[in-house]
DNA sequence: CATAACATGTAATGAGTTACATGATTAA
DNA sequence: TTAATCATGTAACTCATTACATGTTATG
């Protein structure tokens, strides 16, 4: 349950709408924590009944837009859900499944599938470098920044980590042919 | 939507009852594709139901067991499924979420939540690399041992990568303060 | 015969996804 | 004025989790 403290996290570092937070979602936070608008504009809407949040209409803007601003009992919240221990979270990933599944009833035309999907790994791999070079080139400022470029690296060993593997997966079904 | 697969494969390589699978799921295959019981016991009966698999009343066995046997149908179902791509798994980590609300509301205590979190990976990790020594320790017999051997060794490389990941946060925290 | 362990389920809830609905503004 | 885009939402559904219910068999 960590999408209404990941909004939060979000509007902290920048107040915003719902549809812009799902933006933002598709291109940083989500890359961890991802999520639809349904979910987001079902979230925000609990965050604002809860106290957490404030939303106010935008002036001169379209639509029926609201701007998300979070509230001090948003922070308290938040900082307090920051040192809660989680379970390890499960890997949860099919192609796991269908190599073992590979293993269990014999060869079958696996081979592209894995291609297809280790071409994706190293397509959000580079994804990840050029953000890597444009935001964290130099050395860190803050230590905020070097905590958000941890973060960026752990995304960057989990793409690299799925690219060796896969590629191991191909080499091993090209020698069984 | 892998589990009803995640549970022909299980069943291919040795029929089972219910109650097995998830002690099963608990040791091998959950370890990245968990299932509780209640969720293996009615997926088993919708295979059923499909005629993928079918269930037999043990005879000298405790209670009311059944144990279930992957049908022709299921072998194709698997078959089928087995060469679909998917969508690359998100991420899904509130590890993730916390150490970057911990960038946006500042300084708080989270240097012992990580230092459980990476407790119970280097734990995992030492659990997996038993595991490798016991069933790996020599070159593999067949494809199909090899293709195990790759999945226990992304659970390894997974693992390792979070004790690297939060060592490095820890050393960061640390210096920070 | 009481208790632990084995074995199978039901019910309620919550999180996440997909499909659809609706209105406002801008640009062609 | 119509199409595209921005913006917010509802409804229905599936998947997963949690809590609870129930019955069977072995063991002390």
């Amino acid at each position: 349950m960590s999408l209404p403290h990941a909004l939060l996290t979000a509007l902290i570092e920048r107040p915003g709408s719902g549809l812009e937070l799902a933006g933002r979602f598709d291109r940083s936070i989500g890359y961890f924590w991802s999520a639809t608008h349904q979910q987001i504009y079902r979230e925000l809407a609990r965050l604002e009944r809860d106290g957490l949040i404030k939303s106010k209409r935008e002036a001169d803007a379209r639509g029926r837009k609201r701007i998300y601003r979070v509230l001090p009992a948003g922070h308290a919240e938040l900082k307090a859900w920051l040192v809660l221990d989680d379970e390890l979270p499960p890997l949860r990933d099919a192609m796991m499944v269908r190599l073992r599944a590979e293993a269990a009833v014999g060869p079958s035309n696996l081979a592209p599938v894995i291609r297809r999907r280790l071409e994706r790994h190293q397509e959000k791999l580079a994804q990840y470098r050029v953000i890597e070079a444009r935001d964290f080139g130099a050395a860190p400022a803050t230590d905020a920044d070097a905590l958000r470029h941890l973060i960026l690296q752990t995304g960057i060993r989990h793409e690299a980590n799925w690219v060796e593997v896969l590629s191991e997966a191909l080499a091993l079904l090209d020698r069984a042919k």
